[in-house]
DNA sequence: TTCGAGCGAGACGAATTGTCTTGCTCCGTG
DNA sequence: CACGGAGCAAGACAATTCGTCTCGCTCGAA
């Protein structure tokens, strides 16, 4: 039935601010995500749903909580490496039966690159080649059921 | 608001069957997606299942009815590889403010290929680093990949 | 001790998704 | 022509998700 469901677009806020500025308190991600106004006032609430969306990361195990000091804070444990590659093994998954290759041409095909993306690409996929010629490869593939 | 929201598990199941079997009716769709029994008892609903599902993909403009025939026949009008994009573009705009490089990066570093799909990569990659030598623009082949 | 900030639990409405029901229309057969 | 069944559109429905917000409880500093 579900597909565990990936980062949402609230939270993929929360984790860009954990990225770009580390430990955070909820209320230092609310300050930074509801820009509205400087007044206090009905920040109660956006820290509320700050909070909510800090807890539903931790449920992902994507942020961890240190609980040791008062004003909680809130620190990511996956960079953005690693969502992307969570997405792009979710699209392999769902479209490819797992096999990242087709994900690799269709990026050729789609995306214009210049011709020095291209040169270092070249050079990067006969590295690729080289280290296949002498260890053996295994491919992981397969539908990882999710959580 | 949520926005460009994706193919469904269940649109995915029958986008699958119409990319392997062509134009197909409801029924047939149902039929081949439901492989409960063959009595037709409880098919009725069913195949309701499936004409909601291929309107909302209609809604999406991801097939299209033909409805000269009485028993409507759906078609695809997205292939597999549109739909890859489609996803990639989202994990890019998502994740690296629309650039496609660093999903490249991201499974060149990540993916463990066979020495095959290496090959055939390093062929594509020389593909594009003539086109781009030569500014002429020059269709790509469709070779198919086996799956 | 008191008081306010921090915190957890949960309610909520809106939206999505898969399923199923309800009627309507159309066409061939008798 | 009547009728009966298949095809079809519309929508009801429950389950789930997501963002928001409200309620009380707890803890620590003044």
């Amino acid at each position: 039935m579900a597909r565990a469901r990936d980062v949402t677009e609230a939270e993929l806020a929360i984790l860009e601010v954990l990225w770009e500025c580390g430990e955070q308190t909820v209320r230092d991600l609310a300050d930074r995500l509801y820009p509205t106004d400087a007044s206090g006032a009905g920040g109660n609430s956006e820290s509320a749903t700050v909070q909510k969306l800090c807890e539903r990361l931790e449920g992902k195990e994507l942020v961890v909580a240190d609980r040791s000091r008062r004003p909680k804070r809130y620190r990511a444990v996956v960079d953005r490496a690693s969502l992307t590659e969570r997405r792009l093994r979710a699209v392999a998954d769902d479209l490819h039966d797992g096999a990242l290759a087709p994900l690799m041409s269709q990026l050729l095909r789609g995306g214009s690159f210049t011709t020095d993306e291209i040169a270092s690409l070249r050079e990067e996929v006969d590295r690729l080649a080289a280290e296949a010629g002498k260890s053996s490869t295994q491919r992981s593939r397969g539908k990882r059921g999710r959580r």
